[in-house]
Order: structure tokens, then sequence, then C-alpha cells
DNA sequence: TCTGGGGTCCTAGGACCC
DNA sequence: TCTGGGGTCCTAGGACCC
């Protein structure tokens, strides 16, 4: 049996743990540059603030109605998100982390699912201070549906037993099915499939036909069939370092000082999981909601000879990139790197060109980087395309401290 | 005025191989 | 003039997810 464990308006409940004042309030958390909304407690949600929406377009009616909108603070969600999953793995042993606020955990036979996930529900309350919600089914696509149903009304859902799930299916948009976007939603209803138990009855293989495998199996797993296992965490595929400009700019040398930055958080993410790569790909944007400017979307691959953690190699590679990219007629308003063809460190793929004396180099010349950073703050080595002032262009007005993760900001009790 | 960021998987089609 | 069949690998783009 699997559990999909799911926390309740993640980004604010980890707020309201260290600020009471956020309870019983309607909350947000705003999106990078404080441009959407990404979190709503049930009061926002009460008042109609849809999720996603440009934050300008509802702040009027939100402080009217004494809501607190909030920049996001990522370091205190991700230590939050970390213990949860820590205590997940104590009591499960393997465990999924599917995103920062959800868990899959497969489940030994057990003669009472529900009071086991009740007592779950209670210990994370109690350890963590985050409200939870549990789903509990046969395969992961039915977990994904319980979970969404228990976050409606009891917190449990478990999705096991005919003639109830035929039932609840029939109540479910297949819109709502994971898997399902908008796009094959649409096609589905034209083949006459509305509701999740219309897709749990029709074809696979006629399904298979017409979308592809990954929809066959959400048909076979609607049908209690497993066709997906618990994933244990590998290493990553891809590392993307990505940001909006607060106005639109055109000018070569802010956009490499941006770029610049973001190949240096790449990087730096790419060597804390002891990986390498052999690519990056340079993306340059114009404002998509914008009609004064022509619509411009490019991206280019660099190919490295090599594949490296060296920042610097990367440094170079993004500046051809941007050679190739840029139009000075352009006005960008989204730029960002992503490193590709990531392979672990220690055994990397040669071939006759490699020169193992260069990678030893580059290992313990980033790892002196890394050390001087990690002891005198981040950003006391930086390279000259970078602006070390850069991150001060994130629009982040309404942060909480670093509850958590920073000595300044320990909360005080009086 | 103001509209996020980070990922994965699948498929079609081209290049290339024997 | 006639020009097979089977396969791999790579890439771009679409779709979906949080």
């Amino acid at each position: 049996m699997f559990m999909l464990i799911d926390c309740d308006n993640f980004f604010v409940s980890c707020e309201r743990v260290f600020q009471p004042r956020l309870r019983g309030r309607p909350v947000v958390v705003l999106s990078n540059n404080d441009g959407c909304v990404v979190s709503r407690s049930y009061e926002a949600k009460a008042l109609g603030i849809p999720m996603c929406v440009p934050y300008f377009k509802i702040e009027k009616v939100f402080l009217a109605n004494d809501g607190i909108a909030l920049s996001s603070n990522y370091e205190l969600y991700a230590d939050l998100s970390a213990r949860a999953m820590t205590l997940l793995r104590h009591r499960f042993g393997d465990v999924e982390i599917y995103s920062i606020d959800e868990a899959f955990v497969k489940v030994p036979p057990h003669d009472n699912y529900f009071t086991l996930a009740s007592q779950l529900r209670q210990d994370i309350l109690q350890q963590i201070g985050i409200p939870v919600s549990i789903g509990i089914a046969p395969t992961k696509t039915l977990c994904k549906l319980a979970s969404h149903l228990a976050k409606k009304n009891f917190k449990l859902c478990q999705l096991t037993a005919e003639p109830v799930l035929s039932e609840t299916l029939g109540k479910i948009d297949v819109i709502d099915v994971w898997g399902v976007g908008r796009r094959c939603a649409a096609r589905l209803n034209y083949l006459g499939i509305f509701t999740a138990l219309d897709l749990r009855n029709a074809d696979p293989k006629m399904i298979r036909r017409n979308f592809n495998v990954t929809m066959e199996k959400t048909v076979l797993e609607l049908n209690q069939i497993p066709c997906q296992d618990i994933e244990l965490p590998g290493m990553a595929k891809s590392i993307i370092s990505s940001g909006s400009f607060e106005f639109e700019v055109n000018n070569k040398a802010k956009l490499e000082a941006n770029l610049a930055e973001f190949v240096d958080c790449a990087c730096l993410r790419l060597r804390r999981q002891n990986a390498v790569a052999n690519g990056m790909w340079v993306e340059l944007h114009s404002n998509r909601f914008s009609e004064s400017h022509p619509q411009y979307n490019h991206s280019c691959l660099v190919s490295l000879p090599q594949a490296t953690d060296n920042t610097a190699k990367f440094m170079t590679a993004m500046a051809e990139g941007l050679d190739r990219l840029y139009r000075p007629d352009g006005w960008y308003k989204k730029c960002g790197v992503m490193l590709v063809g990531l392979e672990p460190r220690e055994a990397p793929q040669t071939n006759w060109l490699s020169d193992t004396g260069q990678n030893e180099h580059d290992r313990r010349l980033m790892r002196a980087f890394d050390s001087v950073n990690a002891r005198y703050g981040r950003k006391t080595l930086y390279f000259g395309a970078q602006n070390p002032q850069a991150k001060a262009y994130l629009k982040r007005e309404f942060k909480s401290p670093g509850f958590t993760t920073s000595w300044a900001d320990l909360p005080k009790a009086t």
C-alpha cells in the first residue's frame, strides 16, 4: 500500500510555525520578485484568491480584508521540509521526496492504515509544527487522488474498496487525475471521457494509441494495478538557475552580470551533488506579457570538451552562449542557464582527449573556492563577470527571518 | 508600474551505422 | 532503371508536475 503525505498550504504553514500572529488570518506567500501568489492559507482561499495570480491584481482587496502577504523564504521551507522527510524516513525507511511539500512511502501490510496515518499526522504536527493530509491507496495515481480528497475534508482518505472507489472516481473531473493536463483533458473529453471513472473504464490499448505509454499506465493505476514504484533520489539530470528582471533590459553587460550570478549558483549546486556537467544551455527571453516589443525566446547549448564542476569554465561557456544569442535590438525580461550532461564526479566518462590532471586541478581549485566562501561568507570570492550586489535586485519586500537557518534570526522568547 | 522558478518524461524525426 | 531492413543515438519540442 502507498501513502502520500502532503503538507497543507506548506509555505504559509511554515511561516505560521514561528509567527503565531499569522494564525487565523488570510496569509499568502509570493513567488520571487514578489510576483505571484504561490501559497494561500484557508482564510485566503475563502476570500477567493486564486493560485498563481499576480499579487498586484489582488493586493487592494486582500489588504482590505486584513490579509498578510509574505515574500518567499526558501531557506526556512527547505529546512522544515528536510525535518519532515527525516521523520518519515525514520518511520518507513524508503521515502520518495516528490516535491518540497509531499512524499510517497510504501507501507507494509497493516490491519488499519487509517489509524496508522492518523497517528503519523499527529506526530508531524507535534514534532515539526506542520499540518499534513494523507492519501492511502494501492497505486500512486490513486494515492494522489486520495490526498486531493483528503485536503477537502477529513485530512485522511483511503481509496481501496468498492463500491466507494467507483463512486468517488465518478465524481472527479478527469483533469484532476495526476498526469492529465489541460491539453490531454481536452482530447480525452473529445473521446467521451470526462471523469476519472470514464478513464478507468477506458481500453488501455486505445489510450496508448491515442496518447502515450504514460497515459496507459495511468489507466492501469486507476484500476489498482501498480505501474510505478517508490523512486529513490538519484543524481539530478539537469540544474536550472534563472530569474526575471524587474524591468526589461537590452544592455549586454547587465545580461552578462546576471547570467554570471546564475552560473555561480548552478555550479555551486552541481558541486554539492558531487557531480560534473558537460554542457550548459543559455537562455534569453523577452517579456511574454509585453506587446510593445517583439517576442524573443531563444536558447543555445554550449558543449564542453570535458565534464567539469569548475565555475570558470562555465563562465566562459556562458559568454560564448550570450554572444550567439544576443541581439542589440532585443528587450529581455528573463534569462538563465541550465547545466546538462550530469555525471558523478568520481567516475566521469573519459575519452582520449581527457586530461585527468586537469580534473584534479579543477577539483582542488573549486574546493578552495567553496571553503573560503563557506567560512567567510558567500561572495567573499567571486568571478569578475558577477555583480556582487546582483541578488539585491530581487524584490523580497516582505521576507520573514531565517528562523532556523541564521543565528542572528533565532526567535527570542521573552 | 507590477505577471516565478525548477524539474521530468515521452515522442518524432534526423543522422548515422551495419 | 532498379535502391532493404533493422537498429542506435541525439535533439527539439510538447506536456506535465510542484
